[in-house]
DNA sequence: ACCTGAACACCGTTCAAGT
DNA sequence: ACCTGAACACCGTTCAAGT
């Protein structure tokens, strides 16, 4: 039997390709000549339907990072939303390399920034102070992920001459302390915001 | 006449090409045949001398990294030396592309909190505290930094079917707007650091 | 011992050719 | 119209060969 005259593979397809090879094997594994291999075609396909390395990369992120924020209860107090919007969105986020989180990744913030402003005009900010708010929580998070994820790497294991800089750095940061830091670092913001620093 | 019969190249030359190339190209163009050529010399001396490119990356990185951070005035509040040192940490730190300021850079990071945990102490807090608020301004910073930088990449020129979200981001956020954020963002921190959050 | 040319196994991307 | 094989111009890395 003849194969058919075109192929039945959607972009959604190819992205969903892209994240399986992703969580199979890294971000570095993602290429287009591996996802083309993956779905058994050639790389043509996927520049007349995604685009680019960088267009698909974009499809993965967003993929990724689909639904990330938490929507407010009917009678919870805006801080309270507040901290347990940062704290979702955070752990949605550490399962995307911090490369996908950082660059470009608007369109998915936007939408995650939605229900926390209103959570918070809900709760008596005024319209500016809102978006004020969310930005700065915004900026955050995705601050915090990113040096966190960075900070996983170990050091090189290269023959390169290292500067040891004597006693320091005594092995890092264990997960308690990151986790610790993570939520003082957001209470202080939110307990700054709720005294009307900066308005 | 007989060329020597070792090259006078030693590794500090080699991050010095590099890092050319980078000011020059960007970190794309950063690569071992660019920069052996940029030296005039094959591949093979910079695997001899610095190891591999993750080994000349961090290198490039310590590099660009030196001298993070200023130190205390003599009779300059705790408070006041926190925001300074926090400033001019991140007009440093984005000389760098966000990919470098992120993987691993602990060496730098170390070395630019000494003098920030001197000078907390100094102004009173303990031992314990000095640390966890220089952790808690250095990761801000840091990740305020790569938030900022990935931000600067405009929406994906590609032909990808972008959803737009209908009219949210209203063109982003302008340079003013991001430096307000970043001294609202370390001040109420170093305002809860003060008020004694989470001592 | 330390260099170079050449090679290996990859990339992203595009072209001419097929159906 | 839309696919494939092959190619182009790159990578990081290593090998055999030269001096």
């Amino acid at each position: 039997m003849p194969r058919p005259e075109s192929l039945d593979l959607s972009a959604d397809d190819i992205v969903s390709a892209a994240v399986a090879i992703l969580h199979e094997s890294g971000l570095d594994a993602v290429s287009m000549r591996s996802v083309s291999a993956r779905l058994g075609v050639s790389p043509i396909p996927l520049y007349s339907r995604i685009g680019n390395k960088e267009a698909l990369l974009d499809a993965v992120a967003d993929r990724l990072l689909a639904e990330l924020a938490p929507t407010a209860g009917a009678d919870e107090a805006w801080t309270a939303y507040a901290l347990r919007w940062a704290h979702e969105l955070r752990s949605k986020l550490r399962t995307a390399p911090s490369r996908l989180i950082l660059e470009g990744r608007r369109g998915a913030y936007v939408e995650a920034s939605r229900p926390l402003i209103d959570g918070l005009r809900s709760g008596g900010l005024s319209p500016d102070r809102a978006v004020q708010a969310c930005r700065l929580l915004m900026w955050a998070v995705v601050g915090f992920v990113a040096v966190e994820q960075g900070h996983e790497r170990p050091a090189t294991p290269a023959r390169a001459p290292r500067s040891t800089l004597l006693g320091a750095d005594p092995a890092g940061v264990t997960q308690d302390e990151v986790d610790a830091l993570f939520d003082l670092h957001i209470r202080i913001l939110v307990d700054g915001l709720e005294a009307g620093v900066g308005a």
